[in-house]
DNA sequence: CTAATAAGATAACCC
DNA sequence: ATCTTATTAG
């Protein structure tokens, strides 16, 4: 379609203005449909915004209707009206409204492609996206379409941002700005320590768990209400505990202040902080970042929302992408509620909404379209798909998980013998363990597969002990750190450590504290000299450090584990990507904010490359494959038995369904295993009897038209 | 005070 | 099944 502001906008609808002689339009119409902002929106419009190579900007007509001029890139042929709107889109705030598969990554990997193309510097473009995994593929897509400038753009997520933003200022915090970022299992670990210390465990009243604790403090920020509101909504059967759960919150602060540590919400909390009370630093920031993307935005909480709003507080040039029906985020304090403000935080905001489904055949379309017309709150978009379909979903029960697990196995085989790759079909789940049994059925037929979600490589043990290494020798006030460093050695437990770390830490005393006198001679005196050594030895590149630990860590993981040839390979693991960083912060940054995937079981199987994936939902999020089977369609699975109390946590289950089935493209299998619970699982379920089929099944009335049922008889599967 | 052992509880999603 | 906590012997 060629834009002809002469023809296609409504003048009467929108103002012309002028300022310090540039023409702009502040709102109007495009084809009686958009509503529109900015002068330098689409090319042609002679009140250009002039930062640009304006000749890229121009309009050609003499060149044919297709081909901006300037462009290696076919712009308008590659992609649909709305997309293209999205896509050159210049200045101004920009809301997208992007339904599951309709080429939200497309609009996005296009607009940096062509804003790179139009001569602007990567460097002024932020793309925050909610893992750096989907930034980086953004970038290389977009690399391959225009050149290698496109790797130059800024991108990350919210934390790294924030993790970024506040070391490069940290001059304006007390201290010398080296904090060290805490995961959940030290902060965990922090809890419990303070649990110990103000003496509770002797109180009557029964205490919450660390983690308890942890995620009500944890809740109150990322949803920007009191701990108090939190426990009396969520946590009702603690309310007793709030005055136990205020005290050691208090605590908590202190001591990740007096430590230099920063949880993930303190990234955030402190990065607002920054932006509020700085204007010199949103200038400069504002200056530096001319482009602002964020992708996945009705995953973001009032933090990332305000910290967005921020950057761009002076040029409002931003561009956001996201679906609500799509937010899976919520107990991360995620409000999908930010999509629909965002018109009112950005006045006169251009809003376009994707509604062409790209990647699945028309009956996964209807199915899925279902599925979230029976959400409680909806905004209306309606997907409709150019795909024709070769076949209804199918909806199967079996009698437990191994003939579920049996069933998938044979269907892998069989899709895999026709000539489709392992890495195009995916198993999806709303929990890491519903994947169990199948593994086991894996391993066996020797199916190849890489599981993603779950436990995390930065949490296991082994890599954890190392990491504690590196982080006492970059913050040697890390006491939660030091805590397991020393521990680690034979003869010292929870006292002994406790001991040293006053001296080290809290008598200020460093390394040397390790060899101090006050300490009897005891059969640990030689191993504690050698962690001296050890430690005021460290120096060079990060792999050098690391390798220098290794060797003295070495006896330790053998001594303590029995599988430690496995462990060992993850600690090499470690120390191949060390060797990319050149200094130590940057490393033990990057591992705890974006922990690398672990190795890919490569069970059998001949070709590297090629396997199944195992997903869970939530890390299924942006995905696609060929071949879908969501498994564990069950009352308690999904919706997870935690969730079916109150009202919204089940409408995000309903949700993350409606997720995982959009991740099909041509076939979705569900499978609705009959489980026998032993004990009770989760909440006040029965403790003895089996599984009903989810309750979203039930609750559709045209399930049956919209799928087709499969029963399962003696050789395998028919009609 | 530590380390080993036994009994008991709990089990999600993720930066 | 795995991790935590309580108990007890060294």
């Amino acid at each position: 379609m060629l834009i002809d502001p002469e023809r296609d906008i409504d003048c009467r609808q929108y103002d012309k203005y002028e300022e310090k002689g540039r023409h702009y339009v502040s709102k109007g119409v495009l084809n009686g449909s958009i509503a529109w902002r900015g002068g330098a929106c689409f090319p042609g419009w002679q009140g250009e915004d002039l930062l640009m190579d304006s000749d890229a900007m121009v309009h050609s007509r003499e060149r044919g209707p297709s081909l901006l001029s300037g462009h290696r890139i076919d712009y308008r042929s590659e992609l649909n009206d709305q997309q293209f709107r999205a896509v050159i889109h210049r200045d101004g705030p920009l809301l997208v409204v992007a339904g599951a598969g309709s080429g939200k990554t497309r609009a996005l990997v296009y607009r940096v492609a062509y804003l790179v193309e139009s001569g602007i510097d990567p460097k002024s473009i932020l793309l925050l996206t909610f893992t750096r995994k989907a930034s980086r593929e953004m970038m290389r897509r977009a690399a391959t379409m225009v050149d290698e400038r496109c790797m130059k753009v800024s991108g990350g997520t919210f934390h790294s941002f924030a993790a970024f933003l506040l070391r490069r200022h940290s001059h304006r915090r007390s201290h010398d700005g080296s904090f060290t970022i805490i995961d959940r299992s030290d902060a965990q670990d922090i809890i419990k320590l303070l649990l110990g210390r103000l003496g509770l465990k002797e109180e009557r009243r029964r205490i919450p768990q660390a983690k308890t604790i942890l995620d009500i403090v944890s809740r109150a920020v990322n949803r920007g209400t009191s701990r108090g509101d939190i426990l009396n909504d969520e946590y009702p059967h603690f309310s007793e505990a709030e005055e136990i759960i205020e005290r050691v919150a208090g605590a908590y602060e202190s001591f990740k202040a007096e430590g230099f540590l920063m949880d993930y919400d303190d990234l955030l909390v402190e990065c607002l902080r920054l932006l509020r009370d700085n204007e010199d630093v949103r200038i400069a920031l504002s200056e530096r970042y001319r482009y602002v993307m964020v992708d996945e935005y009705q995953d973001t909480n009032w933090l990332q929302a305000e910290i967005a709003r921020l950057i761009v507080a002076e040029h409002h040039s931003i561009m956001v992408v996201g679906d609500d029906s799509q937010s899976i985020y919520a107990f991360r304090g995620a409000r999908f509620e930010n999509i629909l403000d965002f018109p009112r935080l950005f006045p006169g905001c251009a809003v376009i909404t994707l509604e062409q489904n790209y990647r699945s055949a028309q009956p996964i379309l209807s199915l899925t379209n279902a599925i979230i017309e029976q959400a409680q709150k909806k905004y209306s978009k309606h997907l409709f798909s150019g795909i024709a379909g070769d076949g209804k979903p199918v909806y199967l029960r079996t009698s437990n998980e191994r003939e579920q697990a049996r069933f998938i196995c044979q269907r892998v085989m069989e899709l895999r013998d026709s000539g489709l790759p392992l890495s195009q079909m995916a198993v999806l789940f709303r929990s890491g363990w519903h994947s169990n049994a199948l593994e086991v059925e894996l391993v066996n037929r020797f199916i190849p597969y890489a599981k993603f979600g779950g436990l995390r490589f930065t949490e296991a043990a082994h890599v954890k002990d190392l990491m504690a290494f590196l982080r006492v020798s970059c913050n040697p006030s890390d006491t939660i750190a030091w805590f397991r460093c020393l521990t680690l050695h034979e003869g010292i437990g929870s006292r002994g450590a406790q001991s040293f770390i006053a001296s080290i830490v809290t008598g200020k005393k460093g390394y040397a504290g390790l060899i101090d006198e006050r300490v009897p001679s005891r059969k640990n005196a030689q191993a504690l000299l050698r962690l001296y050594d050890l430690l005021s030895g460290l120096e060079g590149s990060p792999a050098q450090i690391l390798r220098m630990i290794l060797s003295y860590y070495r006896p330790l993981l053998e001594a303590t584990y029995d599988d430690y040839h496995r462990r060992w390979n993850d600690l090499e693991t470690l120390t191949r990507i060390a060797e990319g960083y050149e200094n130590l912060e940057d490393l033990l940054n990057d591992l705890t904010l974006e922990p690398p995937e672990s190795d890919p079981q490569n069970l059998g199987g001949e070709g590297e490359q090629d396997h199944l994936v195992l997903s869970t939902i939530h890390s299924a999020k942006g995905l696609e494959w060929n071949t879908v089977f969501l498994i564990n369609l069950v009352d308690g699975c999904l919706p997870s038995s935690y969730a079916c109390v109150r009202e919204e946590d089940l409408e995000e289950e309903r949700r993350l369904f409606y997720v995982a089935c959009t991740r099909a493209a041509r076939s979705l299998y569900l499978l609705s295993p009959e489980i026998e619970y032993s004990r009770s699982y989760g909440s006040g379920a029965s403790s003895l009897g089996f599984s009903k089929p989810s309750r979203f099944v039930e609750e559709m009335d045209n399930f049956r038209e919209l799928t087709e049922e499969w029963v399962i008889d003696r050789n395998g599967t028919c009609r």
